[in-house]
DNA sequence: GATTTAGTTAATATTATGCTTAACAAACCA
DNA sequence: TGGTTTGTTAAGCATAATATTAACTAAATC
């Protein structure tokens, strides 16, 4: 998933799937990029659990899957909030101390 | 940013930075890989922002900082919750119809 | 049935990434 | 001072990622 999120163009392209649903040429049309190429993004993108799709008839619907985001989310959090725990728990253990500073006597 | 997370072993870094500033060499310590490959992923996590280092003396030591990563779930976060949003505008939206199926007549 | 639309597949070129070894530099220690 | 620790720089290489063009398939439309 982080390595499907790597790229400019996919994270472009989830933003547009983030607004809703879209087939593959919505999905292309702002891109200067050839269709092809889109589908290779498109295509790790699913594979990334990120963006799941149906072909109906001959047009592909591709949606966004906010679980798999929120799991990235969940990673990036646990390794932030464990930093900060850490400096609060270093801040706990400071206030413990004698004050050495404050009563240099 | 999201280059620098795409990489397993980069993520590994930031998780034992996560528990605290490291050395680069007990930064490197749990892999099999050669030092310069090491101080190669912090190059990079560090030119991303992820990560801070200050040299003293011989040794250089790594600090998480967790703004960046803020910033990044922070882009997670708006997407999924702009695709929820447009969900629940949605479920808003159905409510508010006439419910054709509950009263057929 | 012929044509257009929407997407797919395959082959390939280019560039970027991740890793290695070898050689080097500076700080610390005996 | 000489040797060890800690990290850095440079060069080379294998693999993976991103893009292209050309050819093709299937569905919809005229």
């Amino acid at each position: 998933m982080f390595q499907a999120l790597a790229d400019q163009t996919r994270r472009q392209m989830l933003d547009r799937l983030s607004r809703g649903p879209a087939s593959v040429s919505e999905l292309a049309e702002p891109f200067r990029m050839s269709l092809p190429a889109i589908v290779q993004h498109l295509k790790v993108l699913e594979e990334s659990g990120l963006v799941r799709t149906e072909k109906v008839g001959r047009v592909r619907t591709c949606t966004m899957d906010p679980v798999s985001l929120g799991m990235v989310e969940t990673w990036i959090n646990d390794r932030r909030i464990g930093w900060e725990g850490r400096l609060d728990r270093l801040g706990a253990f400071l206030d413990a101390l004698p004050a050495a500073d404050d009563q240099p006597r």
